[in-house]
RNA sequence: GCUCCCAUCGUCUAGAGGCCUAGGACACAGCCCUCUCAAGGCUGCGACGAGGGUUCGAAUCCCUCUGGGAGCGCCA
């Protein structure tokens, strides 16, 4: 039977980076074994559920890659039969109505907290045989009342349950609206998952949705219970540090392979190696070696991949995701080619592409002010010759490319008896305003020789007007 | 409180009884390279939570403790 596993967030929070992670390990190890992986939102609350998050669900699978070869399956599209299964449960006696009433509820909570003991229900309705006038009844579900329920989870090993500790669980709410833990049984049944993948945080809830499964006659899927991540200090992962929309990663210029990259590394590993392409992932993969613990999440970890995934891109395809963030600093971009060649030139230099774009705007905008440090600094009387000189030299060059511009730059350096510093970085500041640019030859040979003559002549003028009194 | 889970450098991890003087990566510090910024190279710093067992031998197996986490909703 070919393996088919699924992703079920609920669109009730922000999708971040720890439900990717489990959408990750989920579609992995469908593609890793030719399965098939579900996309399913579970909406059921509609309350709370929000068509924000909803999106942010969707577009950020997609800007990930992780395609569903299913769904979206929505749950709230499924009420009837949901419904029906009810009505089955309560047929067959596996479910009863229960006509307490969420006072009488809440008291009992109380009395057994204040007793030192779990809270749970107590099973009162399963004997009444009568309905109780003025009460819209709940269903519930007849967990069995003793023996032990085994999880075999493909992560934690044997975990059992005394069923002693489970109580009859709310299937479906006064208003006949089904809740989550039976929601999840009937629509992993009807799907056919084979494979549960899913936090650790789900572990409790298995055992009741074994018993269902048990009830309805159906065999387990196989769970696997993965770690949460934690924040960068430790505790849990709030608004605070890093579970924001996964969509954030995207616009602080993050690339998806490098964020998954990351995110796969948090609970697996193979040997000691750091950094996979999407192909590797998929072919190493492996439940078997996910890690029991929590991790934490770590930036500066994820800003290096980030780095690391930029420098082994292709520049074409680099062109491609650093065009959105030049154009979201307001420069336009018409030429690729030369937006690969810029690319190019800064994929070492940059850990994420909004760094790289704002680092690049020079190449496409005009100079029109200089960094005063780099100006105080480099853009001076002495090293006006500099610019003159080079200036001259550049101007007559026969072909306009990177060795014959480092050429005419060391000649110009040799000729003032000092070191190729004193010249590539005044010319640095002139052409791109500042003082960090790629090297200067390939800098200059991508903006051309118009650009560079014009800058150039610029930055001496306003050496001049600088310091009127000393010419 | 009860149930369940977890435990190697600050962080991510390797480690399935001897290969461990515990390896790699991020971060940090120093050095090298160098036209800036990076990248890269080298070096350093730095961990098996505690106590008991089992064993000739334990980071690895067992127990207890401690610490952390999750669940106990007419939320998902």
């Amino acid at each position: 039977m070919s393996i088919r596993t699924r992703f079920a967030p609920s669109p009730t929070g922000m999708l971040h980076i720890g439900g990717v992670r489990t959408a990750l390990f989920s579609w992995l190890y469908a593609r890793r074994h030719g399965g098939v992986f579900i996309l399913r939102v579970e909406d059921t609350d509609r309350e709370r559920s929000t068509e924000e998050a909803t999106r942010v669900i969707l577009d950020g699978m997609q800007w990930l890659g992780l395609t569903a070869d299913e769904g979206p399956y929505f749950q709230s599209q499924r009420m009837d039969r949901y419904r029906e299964v009810i009505e089955r449960f309560l047929s067959e006696g596996l479910a009863y109505r229960c006509y307490c009433t969420k006072e009488e509820l809440e008291a009992m909570r109380n009395a057994q907290l204040a007793a030192k003991q779990k809270p749970r229900y107590d099973g009162t309705c399963r004997q009444r045989s009568a309905p109780r006038p003025g009460v819209d009844p709940v269903v519930r579900f007849k967990n069995p009342l003793d023996g032990v329920v085994v999880v075999e989870d493909a992560i934690h090993g044997r975990i059992a349950f005394a069923n002693a500790e489970l109580d009859d669980l709310i299937i479906a709410r006064s208003d006949g609206s089904p809740t989550y833990n039976f929601c999840v049984v009937v629509d992993d049944l009807d799907m056919r998952v084979t494979h549960v993948i899913r936090g650790d945080d789900h572990l409790n809830n298995t055992p009741r949705q074994i018993n269902m499964l048990q009830a309805l006659g159906a065999t387990p899927p196989v769970y696997a219970h993965v770690p949460m991540i934690l924040g960068a200090d430790g505790a849990k992962l709030s608004k605070r540090h890093g579970a924001v929309s996964v969509l954030q990663y995207r616009e602080e210029g993050y690339l998806p392979e490098a964020l998954l990259n990351y995110l796969v590394r948090l609970g697996w590993s193979h040997g000691d190696q750091e950094i996979f392409t999407l192909e590797e992932m998929i072919q190493k993969f492996d439940i078997a070696d996910v890690n029991k613990s929590a991790s934490a999440f770590n930036p500066e970890k994820l800003l290096w991949l980030n780095q690391q995934h930029i420098m082994r891109a292709t520049p074409e395809y680099l062109a491609g995701q650093l065009k959105p963030h030049l154009e979201a600093l307001g420069v336009e971009v018409t030429d690729l080619a030369r937006l690969a060649a810029v690319a190019k030139a800064q994929q070492e230099r940059a850990k994420t592409l909004k760094e790289m774009a704002r680092n690049s705007v020079f190449f496409f905008a005009e100079v029109t002010e200089y960094e005063e440090k780099a100006a105080k600094k480099n853009l001076t009387t002495e090293s006006a010759a500099a610019l003159g000189a080079v200036r001259e030299k550049l101007a007559a060059l026969e072909t306009w490319a990177a060795p014959a511009i480092h050429e005419a730059i060391s000649q110009v350096a040799a000729e003032l008896g000092t070191g190729l510093g004193k010249v590539a970085q005044p010319v640095r500041v002139a052409v791109s305003g500042g003082s960090i640019s790629p090297p200067i030859d390939v800098t200059l040979e991508i903006l051309g020789r118009d650009t560079v003559l014009e800058r150039l002549t610029r930055a001496m003028d306003w050496i001049a007007r600088a310091t009127p009194n000393k010419g």
